[in-house]
DNA sequence: GTCAATAAATATGTATCCAAAAATAAGAAA
DNA sequence: TTTCTTATTTTTGGATACATATTTATTGAC
């Protein structure tokens, strides 16, 4: 049975397999969406490993669509940076040398920079305010313990991608969001899998983030922007070493 | 009669309708690539006004194509930011409101200013100063006149479209390039459309681009990064008077 | 045995058809 | 007349079939 009720917000009413949906204007999803996110998940977790090639016909039949929607996801894959494309050759996985990683974090400084300027020079609203405090609060209980025990590397490195969203939001750019999702947007350089070992490097960053903050309340554009720069430049060098001493140990 | 050989570089030489076609690797183009290079040109122009909606039966009759490559192009117009897209809802031209115009040049200033910081940690190569000081010099040429001339407005357009490329190839960022390329890929926000009208501030553009090379060749990141951004900047200022000026005059 | 040329196989690009959703028009109830 | 509902039309999303390009395999000559 299908019974449809038209409403001012919700749309659609529907029963499938007798559960209830609801399906708002919004929250459309279009199959090639769909194959979209499933594809970077798997390309971000490293899933499908770089270089790979991304045929058309199994990949469809793997995932279980046509090639129609499946090109479509291919195609914003591409756009957004994670896949290569050559005409008539198709599509494989981009690959990433350590230099091309690198230097992805001087644009990342740059955009981040530029986000906190802006969100200082907009001014911050109350309730973004306070969930930049709670953030605040929630990472200075995991420091308060004088180290970053394992089991809190993930949620501590979820408070600093909120932390950001949150400045990033402030800005109000959707070009400038785009760029910088893009960035953020690279295997391996994804905030999450950032190795926090040293503890006094991280409590440094926390540290930034509380003065970022200052900057951004006190208007101080100037500031906030050269804090961020500093801030995402010693994530660089950070992951560089990272790099670096994974060579070295996988060389010896 | 078609005929095929094989070298290294060339890979096809065949006769159509009595004229012979060299073909090699790199110029392939697919039909979606040709109606994406189209309706940009098309949107960039202006002739495909902001919000229009664009129809895919319509537009692909218009263009000779079905709907699939047309659709592709759509595709990517969208995600290079030129189009909207909602689902089951389709493409229309992104409107551009004067301050999400405005907002733009902020992202350039930061752009193009990396791009200036790194050509200068790189290095400039011989072939690519020569190129910059030719274009140095021809502006030179045009500057000589004591005014700016109205056919040569277009031709010193183009001078610095092509200093800000030498530089951009110098930083050597392929991700970089492309998000600049977005920026620039906004109606009305073109170099070529900007009015040079105020004679003193071209020339103090002018003057930019040598300090610009200057620092580049002199390897100072800092200085050639802070030059360009307060070169861009000025850049912002004046569309900024243009779009008020250009206000007032249609209000009144 | 190596290289090139041809032929077969495979993959991508394009066109068309069908399905589903949205926009529009028509009709009924308040 | 207004508003809500329902039916129709239009438009987009997805599947499939065909065309064209590339890759691989095979064959032959040197």
């Amino acid at each position: 049975m299908v019974l449809c009720i038209q409403f001012k917000q919700l749309k659609y009413i529907f029963s499938v397999n007798g559960r209830l949906l609801l399906k708002t204007s919004t929250e459309t999803m279009t199959l090639a969406q769909s194959v979209t996110d499933t594809l970077r998940a798997e390309i971000m977790s490293g899933q499908l490993a770089q270089g790979q090639k991304l045929q058309e016909v199994s990949l469809s039949e793997r995932l279980g669509v046509s090639r129609t929607p499946l090109r479509a996801g291919l195609h914003s894959l591409a756009s957004e940076g994670l896949l290569e494309y050559q005409p008539n050759r198709g599509y494989c996985v981009r690959t990433l040398n350590p230099d091309r990683l690198i230097a992805i974090f001087d644009l990342r400084g740059v955009l981040e920079g530029l986000a906190a300027r802006l969100a200082a020079e907009k001014g911050m609203s109350p309730a973004n305010e306070a969930i930049f405090r709670d953030a605040l609060v929630r990472a200075d209980a995991i420091m308060d313990q004088g180290a970053l025990r394992d089991a809190d590397r993930e949620p501590f490195g979820e408070i600093n991608v909120q932390i950001h969203q949150i400045i990033l939001k402030t800005a109000d750019d959707v070009m400038l969001e785009e760029m910088l999702r893009r960035c953020r947007n690279t295997p391996i350089s994804s905030e999450r899998n950032v190795l926090w070992h040293d503890f006094s490097w991280v409590r440094r960053s926390h540290d930034d983030h509380y003065r970022l903050l200052d900057a951004i309340l006190l208007r101080d554009g100037a500031r906030a922007e050269q804090l961020m720069k500093e801030h995402v430049h010693a994530v660089k060098l950070q992951i560089k070493f990272e790099l670096e001493s994974g060579a070295k140990s996988s060389s010896a």
